[in-house]
DNA sequence: TAGGCCATGTAATGTGTTACATGATTAG
DNA sequence: CTAATCATGTAACACATTACATGGCCTA
């Protein structure tokens, strides 16, 4: 249902699923994902739905460009689904899957990686989230409660994500040190030198 | 492809699908979910790709159980999976994407109560998490580096719970006082005594 | 005796990804 | 001339949810 409705929060100016798939890459990237494939097929649903109407027109490059618009039902149900309860515990975390598991691996600088990979990708992601709010914060000031009301809320949204990642890469040094220290208490310097990986077996149970 | 090493993970004990279940709304709900009538199907489809065997064995209680076990097939997935690049860029916030599009309503009251049901959502979710947490550093100690593969492995996942949801009651908490912040610069309180919401149109774009 | 737990599943539908298919315009 | 960008879509498949269907045993 969700993708639904963001394309209908998206239109509030008309545009073509091609625009909208760039306003995906650009603003909402960071909670939300949609390929053109899915959204040619769920712009077409709406419109049969008529929560959308479509017109033609001709491009300046390449083919007719297809715009469409919200109509009063497509605002409607919008609304409807703004003030439905926060849609939460469909959350997914592949990654702590995997870590969740990797003891079945049997060595721990597997882990390590694991995490050092994890750490790297989030503090990138993160940097890139700061760089927004910095735009954000030159162009209109650093006190949010006086952007328009647009704005307010989609800084809100981007600072979740800046709490969100910051604390995961928290996350990865707290366990990256703690993997170090597991590391060098059961397996010395030498030992690891030494070459192949010990088998390691110990009694207390997770 | 997720569900299936899910269940691969979760069979390093023989186990029926509604045992499986079970140690999903136990241990592994914080980061995945999954229904029985999805499990089922995965588990028959798994065994047809000899990634399991089952057999049947009666039930001491109602119909004859049909256990799993993983073939050396199937470990060897698991492994690869687990030896593969952390899985990300998959995460979707739905409850963002309602936030973002909040200002349609025009009324902050309203972003105000959606923001107030999500702090009390991850506020719970947190006390759940940390009671968890408690649990285990009570019976194992607070050593996680002491802990045995399988426990150090399932701890720095729950960590990562700990962390991520505290941010967010974090953000909430900073949200409101923004929100507040707001509602007492742009609406007095005489004025939001008087009543009816008035239309409020401000200049500064996104 | 009513409701919950044990235990299995199927069918229909919804949601999302990958791969395929086409073709014009523009910048290097 | 070649590659990127603009612009549309379909088809096949993969993954997930909801609803339906069955039935025994145990506890209150």
């Amino acid at each position: 249902m969700s993708l639904d409705h963001i394309l209908l929060g998206l239109l509030r100016e008309p545009a073509t699923g091609y625009d909208l798939k760039n306003v995906f890459s650009e603003t909402v990237r960071h909670f939300w994902s949609a390929r053109l494939s899915q959204i040619y097929p769920t712009l077409k649903r709406l419109e049969q739905q008529q929560m959308l109407r479509s017109r033609r027109e001709p491009s300046p490059k390449g083919p007719d460009r297809k715009v469409y618009t919200v109509t009063e039902k497509g605002r409607a149900e919008l609304l409807t689904w703004l003030r439905s309860e926060p849609a939460v515990g469909t959350e997914r975390f592949a990654y702590l899957a995997q870590l969740y598991f990797m003891d079945a691996i049997g060595d721990m600088h597997e882990t390590r990686a694991f995490m050092s990979a994890l750490r790297d990708h989030h503090s990138r992601w993160l940097a890139q989230l700061r760089a927004v709010e910095r735009d954000i914060v030159t162009t209109h000031g650093d006190a949010p409660e006086h952007y328009s009301d647009a704005g307010f809320h989609h800084f809100a949204a981007l600072r979740m994500g800046i709490h969100s990642i910051q604390s995961k890469v928290t996350w990865c040094d707290e366990t990256l040190a703690a993997i170090d220290r597991r590391l060098s208490s059961t397996k010395p310097l030498a030992e690891a030198a030494a070459g192949a990986a010990p088998e390691r077996r110990e009694g207390i149970p997770s």
